[in-house]
RNA sequence: UGGGGCGUCGACAAACGGCAAGUCAGGAGUUUUUGGAGCUCCCAUUUGGAGGUUCGAAUCCUCCCGCCCCAGCCA
């Protein structure tokens, strides 16, 4: 059936390394990454690609993959973030094992390799203000001076630290800084700071520490301590590769670690058209309110992309199609649509929705009659079955199906002409009804073919369209939600500088009451539809008993919209 | 003006000195009881630019141009 010698394998410079590294043996045939986020907001879809890459990657080489919160600044980070976090690496669907590592849990050995390297005359403690060694740091063009406090003894240095560990110095008074060279071209090697102190409850050691270390120097420990052979990261730690690469030499000089050592890889990160992947501005949409919360579909988060309807399997091959390069890049959000319409397609039930509804009066189909027609539920998946939708003489059909004054292509409904009601019967347009104060088209009457019933004419007469429609005393009033992109510019913020002045006004827009076929009465959140000729929709977890809502995940493909689009510009 | 990266179709992205894959977007057609889906075809005589090496260059060399990152006791 299948050919498996077809499977194309995913191929980039990282797999390519790894795989050169399993040639030669580099690290005995291991492949051990890691996906480490720091705890402090929701994973976003950079997140995703970076966990389809690190799992991904795991489990095409045999090896394993570890998820490591990187919590070493208990200022920023929360257990919630940690739990949200767990949720979205599973329910994108890797494993991560019985358990996730924490940085925190390395603590201790941090400090005793801050001290190994204090004794070994590679650390020193720096009694300069922040601002002091700011100063000093020199600039991108000329050099740092070495700090007034470079030179105290490994002895000094070591009682000071330990003193900072005992919580006899206050925030900000000292700092543990490496030995390395205030002249380097590299400014993350002018003695980059390795501990500083913080009197902070931490969400996991509560108050056991006060000096937590940077960045910089956890980063390269954690890696080695969990025996990761590849450090996966983005682009703007590659400066920072020297210095992993110096920290992980002397230790293992030192007996701390063992070699082989990991290294580090850099891939550049995820920008997507119209989205802001910035944890920063993600917090400010969260906490200034533009947004409902981490979760709203409008965000570019794991969880409100979930929540929108999306499936992991479009997301993970989402993931692949974008590849793993090192060059900056934007990607269209037209692909992610892609992958989600592809995926959707395959697998949702279709049913009839009327989002914006009119009515419709079949003049004459008798009073009180109704009648089931069978419908099929994926033409995709004939394996879906079929299911009854009940006819009768009022119905609703989605307002932009009719026009009074139909321009050139538009080929729906309007007076005078004959369209199919899909499953159901033609129609055709014998009178339109206006509301008497506004003016507005109130209902239509129609009359239908009896001799056409579930959509084909036996006289061979064919209609240009079918329209989805619902039986207005049997359907469900629904609430649906549309979505627009959270911003109207393809880069967010490039103008001005602030990515306030690029938000959508109109990214939501709530329609209710919407009309959906009855078969959906019994609907969960999370279950995913395709309402005919509309899009894809799925249940929201604000749906109560009998009030369905419905969340637009993303719309079909519209030819019609398109050939509007190049009308009006004529 | 220091250091580190990166420039291949509108957007991603292959090609690893042998004659520019693929995908999305766009276009044309076909088909259709979703203006959906499917199917077919078109869409880089040329790889940021200029030189050079070579029988042969996106791939190697030189110079130039452009973009991104680094001066947190953030990650």
């Amino acid at each position: 059936m299948e050919s498996p010698a077809e499977t194309p394998k995913p191929s980039d410079f990282i797999r390519e390394i790894i795989t050169e590294d399993q040639k030669t043996g580099k690290y005995e045939k291991r492949v051990h990454t890691r996906f480490p986020p720091e705890p402090n907001g929701y994973l976003h879809l950079g997140h995703a690609k970076s966990i389809c890459l690190n799992f991904g990657i795991a489990q095409e080489f045999g090896g394993k993959c570890n998820l490591r919160f990187d919590d070493t600044n208990p200022e920023k980070e929360e257990q919630e973030y940690v739990n949200s976090i767990i949720d979205s690496v599973k329910w994108l669907g890797f494993d991560f094992g019985p358990e996730a590592f924490y940085a925190s849990d390395y603590f201790d050995f941090m400090c005793r390799a801050a001290e190994y390297l204090i004794s070994a005359g590679h650390a020193y403690v720096d009694s300069q203000t922040a601002e002091e060694m700011r100063q000093n740091r020199g600039t991108l063009t000329s050099p740092g001076k070495d700090s007034p406090f470079r030179g105290r003894s490994a002895d000094e240095n070591l009682r000071l630290f330990l003193e900072m560990r005992e919580g006899r110095h206050e925030d900000g008074s000292m700092v543990l800084r490496a030995k390395i060279d205030m002249a380097s071209p590299n400014i993350n090697m002018r003695d980059p700071a390795l501990y500083r102190i913080k009197h902070a409850q931490h969400h996991r050691t509560g108050s056991s520490w006060c000096i937590y270390p940077m960045y910089t120097y956890a980063h390269p420990l954690e890696d080695a301590v969990e025996n990761i052979t590849h450090s996966i990261c983005t682009l703007e730690f590659e400066d920072q590769r020297p210095f992993y690469d110096w920290l992980l030499e002397r230790l293992a000089d030192g007996g701390l670690l063992r070699r082989p050592l990991p290294g580090q890889l850099e891939f550049a990160r995820l920008n997507l058209s119209y989205t802001v992947l910035s944890k920063r501005i993600l917090i400010q949409l969260v906490s200034e309110g533009h947004v409902k919360g981490w979760d709203d579909p409008r965000m570019p988060t794991i969880s409100g992309i979930r929540r929108r309807g999306y499936t992991p399997e479009a997301l993970r091959n989402f993931c692949e199609r974008i590849g793993v390069a090192k060059r900056d890049s934007m990607v269209d959000l037209a692909l992610l649509e892609y992958c989600i319409r592809e995926d959707l397609n395959r697998r949702a039930s279709r049913v009839m929705a009327v989002l914006r509804p009119l009515k419709v009066v079949i003049t004459n189909y008798p009073e009180g009659q109704e009648e089931e027609l069978e419908a099929i539920n994926n033409p995709e998946d004939l394996n879906a079955g079929t299911r009854k939708v009940p006819f009768s003489r009022e119905l609703y059909i989605e307002q932009d199906d009719f026009c009074e004054d139909p321009p050139k292509q538009f080929f729906r409904l309007a007076p005078g002409r004959e369209v199919r009601l899909r499953y159901a019967y033609f129609i055709t347009c014998d009178k339109v009804l206006r509301d008497e104060k506004t003016g507005g088209i109130a209902e239509l009457h129609c009359t239908y073919d009896p001799e056409t019933r579930g959509g084909d004419a036996p006289d061979g007469r064919k209609v240009k369209a079918t329209l989805h429609w619902v039986s207005a005393r049997h359907a469900l009033k629904a609430e649906v939600r549309l979505f627009d992109t959270l911003f109207t510019v393809e880069e967010p913020g490039a103008g001005s500088g602030d990515f306030r002045t690029d938000i959508n006004p109109n990214s939501l827009e709530i329609l209710s009451p919407c009309y959906i076929e009855p078969g959906l009465a019994d609907a969960a959140a999370g279950d995913r539809y395709q309402f005919e000729r509309m899009g894809y929709f799925c249940v929201d977890p604000d749906s109560a008993e009998g009030a369905l809502v419905f969340n637009r995940t993303v719309t079909l493909k519209d030819t019609w919209a398109k050939i509007q689009k190049r009308q009006n510009k004529k």
